[in-house]
DNA sequence: AGAATCGGGCATTTTCCTAG
DNA sequence: CTAGGAAAATGCCCGATTCT
C-alpha cells in the first residue's frame, strides 16, 4: 500500500503563460528543470483544455452551460446552425453592441467588492469565459500617496481593445500583414478601484461590445480555454521522460480520455488537428470571430469575406486582388444580350506567375481569356475555366465584373460547399449509458479532477488520499476474492466484441505500403503546385523551379563529378609523374654506375699503361746502365 | 521512400506597462 | 487618455531526423 503521495513540482508550458505566471517559477531549483521540459514543448507545445466533467458540476454558472450544451446534443438530421451572435444586439447611434446574454448576479456590476486584483481577475476572465470574449489587462495608475504600493486603478479589457494599424508600405517593397489583427477598439471594459483596507471595487463595467461574441460550443478555441490541467501536465512531463514526445503524449492522452469532446483541444499547428471536425470548426470560428486584411478597396472583396469560409476566401481574394493588378482588356465584342472580352493576363501578380510560369507551353502573359459577361443575367463565363474546375471565379471574370460596374459579388457562383452557411454539424458523440467503459472513465476523470483541484493543498491531498486509502480497504471487504475472468473474456470486454461460434477469414486486401510507390507527376503538374505553399528552393544552386532539393540538384550531382574526374585526373597525373620521375632515377643510376665503371676501366687502364710504361723506363734505363 | 516529427531561425502580433 | 516600447507569444519556413 502506498503510504506517500509526491507532489510533483511542475515547470510550466511555456505556451499559455504569461510574463507573471513565470514570475512564480522564478526558484532557481525549477530552473535546469524548466529549461529542458521549455525546450521540450518550445514549438510544438499542445494547448489542452480542460475540462470539467458535466456530472461534477462547475463552479459558476452550470444551468447556463448545461442549457447551452443541450442544443448540440441533437442528431444529425435535425441540425440546425446555431445562432452565432451570442447576447443581445442593440444598436445605437449607427453601431452594433453585442451585450452577453448573462443574467444579473453573475456578471460584474458597480460597487462589487474584491479582496484583490487577482480576485477581480479572475472573475472578470470567469465571467468572459461564459459570455465569449477575450481579457487581458488594460492601464494601471498609481498614486503617490498610496503607502502599501497597490495599485489605485485597473482596467481588464476586452482583447480586442485598441487598434493595432496594419503596417505602411516601408520603400517600394509593401510590407504585407500575414495575419490580420484581431483588434476592433472594442470599449467593453472592467475598470476597479483601491479601497483603503478592503481591497478593490468595481467603478465602471462597460458591457457592450463592438464584435459579435464566440459561441459556447466554440469557447475552446479561445486563448483563455487553453490550459493543462495538472495531471495532463505530469502525464506529458512524465511521457517526455521516456523520450515520448509532446505530440505523441498529447496523442496517448486523447486515447485515454476517450474522445476530443471529453478533452476539447485546441492547437496551433494544422498538423495536429488531424480530427477534420476541429479543423473544421476552427475554420468556421475564424471566418465568424476575425476579419481577415483588405487587400483591394473593392466592395466585392469584403462580400466575399463574408460569404466564404476563411481559408477559401484567401483563394479568392488573390484573384480579385490579381484582377486588379494583373489584367487587362484588350478588346470588347457584343455577343447576343451581353459582352465579349478578351483578357489578357501580364502576370503581375508574382506568387501566381511563380506558380503557373508555363501554362501550355507558353510564358503567362502571353495567354488570352475571353469572358463571355451578361451582367443583367448574372452570368460570367471565362475560357479559363477556372470556376468550372476549381469552383471558385477566376481573375478575368473578377475584372470583367469591376469594369462591368457591378458591385455586389455574383451569389450564383457561391457554390454551397465553400459557403459558410454550409459547414457541417458538429458531430456529436453521444453518452451512450452507464456502459462499464463509460463508468471507468468518469472514475478516472472524477478522481482526476479532485487531484488537479488539491494539487496546490497538500493537506488536502493528503486526506484525500487516506480517503482513497480507506475506500481501497472497503472494496478489499467487498469483494474479498475477485471473480477471475478468462483472458478471452477480458479481452472481448475490452473490444467490445465477443468471439464469434464460427471464424470466418476473408482474404485481406492488398494495400500497398506507404510510401512504397510514387505517382509520377507530368511536368505541368509538378510546376503547378497545387497545395500553394511556397517550395523550397534547392539550397544549392537556387533554383526557382522548385523541382529538386539539394539532395537531387543536378548542379551538386555535376559539381561532385567533375570534382571525382578532376581527383582522378590529378591522381593519374601524379602517378604518371611518380613513373617519370623513377624512371630518371633508374637511369641517373644507371649512368652513375657506367660512368663509374668507366672512370675505374680508365684509372685501371691508366695505371696499367703507367706501368707499363714506367716498366718500360725502368727497362730502357736498366739496359742503358748495363751497356754504359 | 515517404510521412511524421522536431527544432532553429525569423517575422510578426499581442500583451503589459509607462511616460507624457 | 494616447503613444510607444519591451517582452512574450505566435506562427511560418525549412532542413534534419526518426518512424513506418
Amino acid at each position: 500500500m502506498r503510504s506517500e503521495v509526491a507532489v510533483v513540482p511542475l515547470p510550466p508550458y511555456r505556451l499559455g503563460l504569461g510574463r507573471k505566471r513565470h514570475d512564480q517559477f522564478k526558484d532557481t531549483q525549477f530552473q535546469a528543470q524548466f529549461k529542458s521540459f521549455e525546450a521540450l514543448t518550445r514549438r510544438r507545445a499542445i494547448y489542452l483544455v480542460a475540462t470539467r466533467p458535466a456530472t461534477l458540476g462547475s463552479p459558476h454558472g452550470a444551468t447556463h452551460r448545461s442549457l447551452r450544451s443541450s442544443k448540440s446534443h441533437c442528431s444529425e438530421n435535425d441540425y440546425e446552425p446555431v445562432p452565432y451572435s451570442v447576447g443581445v444586439v442593440s444598436e445605437e447611434a449607427g453601431e452594433k453592441l453585442w451585450v452577453p446574454d448573462i443574467p444579473v448576479g453573475q456578471k460584474p456590476a458597480y460597487g462589487m467588492m474584491y479582496h484583490s486584483l487577482q480576485q477581480a481577475y479572475e472573475y472578470y476572465k470567469d465571467y468572459a469565459k461564459r459570455a465569449g470574449f477575450e481579457v487581458r489587462l488594460g492601464q494601471q495608475y498609481k498614486s503617490n500617496k498610496n503607502k502599501h504600493d497597490n495599485l489605485n486603478i485597473k482596467y481588464f479589457v476586452c482583447s480586442k481593445e485598441g487598434t493595432n494599424p496594419a503596417p505602411t508600405k516601408v520603400g517600394a517593397k509593401s510590407k504585407q500583414r500575414k495575419h490580420s489583427s484581431k483588434r476592433t477598439d472594442c470599449k467593453a471594459a472592467f475598470r476597479v478601484k483601491y479601497f483603503e483596507g478592503r481591497g478593490y471595487w468595481c467603478y465602471e463595467f462597460i458591457e457592450g461590445h463592438n464584435h459579435s461574441l464566440v459561441n459556447e460550443e466554440d469557447s475552446v478555441f479561445l486563448v483563455s480555454s487553453r490550459d493543462v490541467s495538472y495531471t495532463q501536465q505530469v502525464f506529458l512531463y512524465q511521457a517526455s521522460q521516456v523520450n515520448l514526445g509532446p505530440v505523441k503524449g498529447f496523442n496517448l492522452l486523447r486515447v485515454i480520455y476517450g474522445e476530443y469532446d471529453f478533452i476539447g483541444f485546441y492547437n496551433h499547428f494544422d498538423s495536429v488537428v488531424g480530427c477534420q471536425k476541429f479543423a473544421q470548426r476552427k475554420n468556421d470560428h475564424d471566418s465568424r470571430y476575425t476579419i481577415p486584411d483588405f487587400h483591394t478597396e473593392l466592395q466585392i472583396e469584403k462580400e466575399a469575406s463574408e460569404l466564404y469560409t476563411r481559408s477559401i476566401f484567401f483563394d479568392v481574394q488573390t484573384e480579385i486582388y490579381a484582377s486588379v493588378i494583373s489584367c487587362m482588356s484588350v478588346s470588347v465584342s457584343d455577343v447576343d444580350s451581353g459582352k465579349k472580352y478578351v483578357i489578357q493576363d501580364t502576370g503581375e501578380d508574382e506568387k501566381l506567375s511563380r506558380r503557373h510560369r508555363i501554362v501550355k507551353g507558353k510564358p503567362l502573359y502571353d495567354v488570352f481569356y475571353e469572358v463571355l459577361c451578361k451582367p443583367s443575367e448574372e452570368f460570367y463565363q471565362c475560357t479559363c475555366k477556372r470556376f468550372e474546375s476549381y469552383g471558385l471565379l477566376c481573375r478575368h471574370i473578377f475584372y470583367v465584373i469591376r469594369l462591368s460596374k457591378v458591385k455586389t459579388f455574383p451569389r450564383k457562383y457561391v457554390l454551397r460547399r465553400w459557403s459558410q452557411d454550409s459547414l457541417p454539424p458538429a458531430s456529436v458523440i453521444q453518452a451512450s449509458g452507464d456502459t462499464p467503459d463509460m463508468i471507468l472513465r468518469e472514475i478516472f476523470r472524477s478522481v482526476e479532477y479532485c487531484v488537479n483541484r488539491y494539487a496546490n493543498e497538500p493537506e488536502l491531498l493528503q486526506k484525500f488520499r487516506d480517503h482513497q486509502v480507506q475506500l481501497m480497504a472497503k472494496a478489499d471487504a467487498d469483494v474479498p476474492i475477485p471473480k477471475k475472468t478468462n483472458k478471452r473474456d477480458r479481452i472481448a470486454s475490452i473490444l467490445g466484441v465477443s468471439q464469434p461460434e464460427e471464424i470466418v477469414v476473408n482474404i485481406p486486401k492488398q494495400v500497398s505500403t506507404k510510401g512504397s510507390r510514387k505517382r509520377i507527376k507530368s511536368s505541368i503538374e509538378r510546376s503547378m503546385n497545387p497545395s500553394g505553399k511556397r517550395r523550397k528552393n534547392c539550397r544549392f544552386c537556387k533554383c526557382s523551379m522548385n523541382d529538386h532539393n539539394q539532395a537531387k540538384c543536378n548542379a551538386v550531382r555535376a559539381q561532385i563529378a567533375a570534382k571525382k574526374a578532376s581527383d582522378k585526373a590529378a591522381l593519374r597525373e601524379m602517378k604518371q609523374r611518380e613513373r617519370l620521375a623513377a624512371k630518371k632515377a633508374r637511369l641517373a643510376e644507371k649512368n652513375a654506375s657506367a660512368s663509374a665503371a668507366k672512370k675505374a676501366r680508365l684509372a685501371e687502364k691508366n695505371a696499367s699503361a703507367l706501368a707499363a710504361k714506367k716498366a718500360r723506363l725502368d727497362e730502357k734505363n736498366a739496359s742503358v746502365g748495363e751497356n754504359g
